[in-house]
Parts: structure tokens; C-alpha cells; sequence
DNA sequence: CGAATTTCTGCGTTTTTGTGCGGGAATTTC
DNA sequence: GAAATTCCCGCACAAAAACGCAGAAATTCG
């Protein structure tokens, strides 16, 4: 059999059934692992597949719609995702909301941190899928189209029958005398059972959100257990906070 | 025998077998290899074949088997999207497992169709959400990152305790004798689950896989309600299915 | 016609290419 | 962590290609 022979053929496999295993290649075609590999490793070089440990995918299926859109405040949620994800330890399992805010926390992941993220949000989702040692737990039910998210009793139940080491909240609106508040009474719900069932409960929220409030209220303050936001611990904007008896960071 | 005698033959066998080896042409016309090789060589100058380390191939070779545009056997793909969706009526459940042709089930749903779709196929729920019409819900369990579903006991007992009008199954290997296999564990787990949770079982599979196994099986023929090919339901490719009770579209 | 020239072919030699194998490194998996 | 895969690297070996060359055949041309 001709080696381009064989390429084709691998490719139409690969094409076919979105991926091919180098060991059974090898078997089908009978030739050694090794020319499957530089087959494989030739063909990734064309870009025609794409190469993984023990085989190959096709590209077509690979990629996933992706948004990728310059999110508002990028370098504050940059500096609350930092401060944030230095509280994640190997092991740990974490519940995560949506928002643009947990957005930049998922992507800012450090690749070797092993740990198991629990979400209902699609997008929030998709990033974790792309970090190589995270377990991802996606929360079901029904799609909540505007905010992206899953949510609904069988999505609640299923929180609360966790209990995660921690809990990271995208917040809305956050203000000393009425606590955290939102606006959209199905997300409340799943926020509610987040905080219910996470040991620590922190929230994310920039600077310009605090002092506001929205409609719904999700919890006080004190069922909070620290409260990250791009400022300094010390900056005079969040006293209010530190004299409810919140931790600041 | 003349040159341009011996190049005819050359390029009347590379036209009829898509493939020529140089080896086997010198003992047929009875001349050296250097000829055989100097002959291919002025026949790939001229552009009439594709010379190759050991023999050369017909460009309709490349055709077949190396395909240019975007996803792979789209076409046909959209074929069979649009035999399933004539299925789908307005107000029905409609279960659906992952993959290609799944994806362009979903891309090709008319925007007034009004149904609820329930998966765990991430990809396939992107584009759901896309639609104005559909409520989507969501399988949740621990995600697969290998194939982008949510997999695992969870995920079945939500999708057992549901009674869908209809489920499609994107299908990776059929074959008259093991009816449809898998090369996934976890996802022919899955799709048990839909199987006996739907009323209706519609596969879908593009001809190419058709009389192909895997090593998990899925279920048997009798399972299934209808087999949808791009091919017409009468093709004698699809007799082995009829005869097995199969139908077909 | 016949010598010079060009073209074609085959043969040895040298290079290049393709493939398999072994061992050690890297990775996944349990 | 340890076991099992899988990968990577260098090597050996065989098959094929490239190259130069020489003789045979065809062509040209005086």
C-alpha cells in the first residue's frame, strides 16, 4: 500500500467517524504504530487532523463556537480573577455562576490546577472543557436563553444536593444595607442554592458595582464570606463592607 | 513497444485504478524501472498523473478522498437533516444524541418550528440556544471532553425518567449483522438510555458508514423505527436493512 | 548511403525515502 | 505513585529514486 494510499485513508476515517485510534489503525491498515504515528504527525503538519496521544480527531469537530468578544473592564476582572483563583486549591470542588466576570476567572485558570467545577453556565462551561485537568460537572435543565444559563427546580435540586469547598458569585449589584441583589428572579433562585450549598461563598464583583442594587435580593451580606473586587483591601470604598463584618480582598 | 505506446497503457491503468505501481507496470510491459519511472515522471510534468514514492495516482484519487470544502460530506449531511426534520412537528419533545450530522439537524431547523429539544451534546445545544423558537434542555452530568457530552449515571437516569415523541441518533457504525455500534463506552450508555426513552427512534447515518462496526454495540436493528441515509430509500445498498424490518428514508 | 547527432533504454552506483524495531522518555490511567 | 500506553529518537535495512554512463535505436543531414 502506497504511503499517500494510506494517508487518504486514515483521513477518511478520521473524517468519517470524527476520530481514529492509532492502535486500531494499525491493526486495519497492518503496519507498525510508528508509520500511523508519522502518518498521523504528517497529516497534523497539513493541518488535515488534528494529533492527540493515541490518535487523531477531526478538525471539523473540533471547533466549537467560540465568543471571544473584548469583555467591558477586561483588566479589573483580570486583577478579581487573580485574587480569586489564588483561593482554588488542587482537590477542590467549586460551584461557579455565570457572567463576564467568572468568564475571566475560567480563563485565567493555571493549566496544572487539578480541580472539579460545577456550573450551569454554557459559557462558563465551554472554558472549563478547554483546561486540560478540570472535571467539569454542568448543571441541566432548561436553557435560559438570555442569560446562557441553565436554570429551573431540577437545576436547584441538584445543587443542593452538593457541597462544594467553595462558591464563586458574578455579582450584580452589591450594597452594604440591602446585601447582593440581582435582577432576574430565575438566576436569584440557582444563586440562592449556590450559597446554601458551598462551605465558603465568595463574591466577584468590580468597583463600579458596588453601592447598587437591583431588584431581587439573593442574600445579605452576611451569609458572605469574602467579597474580591479590584481595589485594595484597605480602600476607603468598601469600609462600609469591612464594618458588616465582610472580608475584603 | 514505443514511448508513447507505453505511456497510453500507463495512463489508461492509473485512470481505471486510480493508483499505479511502478513495480508491478515494468513486469507487465516488459521494461526496466528506470523507464517505468522516467514515464510517470513525463506524464506528472504534463500534469496527467500524481507521481508518489513507488508509483503514482490519478488526480480524481485526490478528489475523492481529500475533500476541500469546509465540513466533510456536508452535503449529504444536509440531505439527511432535511428527511429528519420533516419528522418534527410543532409542540414535540425531541431527544438527540451528539455528533456531525446531528449539528446540521440543529443548523437546518426552521426558525418557526416550536418544540422543546433535550441533549447533552454541548455543541449541539450552542446552536439550539440560537434559535428563536425552541426551549432547550439540558442534560447535565460530568462532561466528556473527548466527545462534548455530558456522560454518566446522572445523565441517564434524567434521560430515563423522560418520555420523548422522537429521538435522533447521530450513528458512527451500522451493519445489518450488529446493528449499531459505538466506539465510546460512555456514549452508548447514553444512548441506550434515549433509546428506551423515546417512542420513536430515528438514526442517522451517512452511506459511508453504513455496513461498518465498532467494538460497543448500541442496540439492534429491531430497535430502531427508521434509518435515514442521503441515499433513496429503494437503493439496493439499503436492501439488507429493509429486509431486516428496518425502514428506511 | 553513411556518419554525426539525438533520443531512448538499461545498468551499476549513490542518495533518498519509507518502514520496522528497540530502548528510554513522557503521558495517561487506575 | 505505579503500571501500562503511547511517544520520540536513533538506527538498520529494504525499496525506490536519482545520477551518470554507455550502448542501441532512431533521426538528421551532407
Amino acid at each position: 500500500m502506497l504511503k499517500k494510499e494510506r494517508q487518504a485513508f486514515i483521513l477518511h476515517q478520521v473524517n468519517l467517524h470524527n476520530k481514529v485510534l492509532s492502535s486500531s489503525l494499525c491493526t486495519e491498515i497492518n503496519v507498525s504504530e510508528d508509520t500511523i504515528r508519522r502518518d498521523l504527525q504528517e497529516l497534523a503538519e497539513e493541518g488535515k487532523v488534528i494529533k492527540v496521544h493515541g490518535g487523531a480527531l477531526s478538525h471539523s469537530f473540533n471547533q466549537v463556537y467560540f465568543p471571544t468578544n473584548g469583555v467591558y473592564s477586561q483588566n479589573e476582572k483580570q486583577i478579581i480573577a487573580k485574587k480569586a483563583i489564588a483561593l482554588i486549591s488542587n482537590g477542590m470542588f467549586v460551584l461557579t455562576s455565570g457572567g463576564t466576570t467568572i468568564m475571566e476567572l475560567a480563563r485565567s485558570l493555571p493549566p496544572q490546577l487539578k480541580a472539579t467545577f460545577i456550573s450551569g453556565s454554557i459559557p462558563a462551561i465551554l472554558e472549563y472543557m478547554h483546561h486540560p485537568n478540570i472535571e467539569v460537572i454542568l448543571i441541566g435543565d432548561k436553557i435560559s436563553k438570555n442569560s446562557k444559563i441553565t436554570v429551573g427546580s431540577e437545576a436547584i435540586a441538584k445543587i443542593k444536593q452538593m457541597k462544594a469547598d467553595i462558591c464563586f458569585l458574578g455579582t450584580n449589584a452589591i450594597d452594604a444595607e440591602h446585601g447582593i441583589t440581582d435582577n432576574d428572579w430565575e438566576v436569584v433562585q440557582l444563586k440562592k442554592a449556590m450559597i446554601e450549598s458551598s462551605k465558603k461563598v465568595v463574591c466577584l464583583s468590580i468597583a463600579e458595582k458596588i453601592n447598587s442594587v437591583q431588584p431581587i435580593k439573593v442574600c445579605g451580606l452576611d451569609e458572605i464570606d469574602l467579597l474580591i473586587t479590584e481595589l485594595a483591601p484597605d480602600d476607603p470604598a468598601l469600609k462600609p463592607y469591612v464594618d458588616a463584618g465582610v472580608k475584603v480582598a
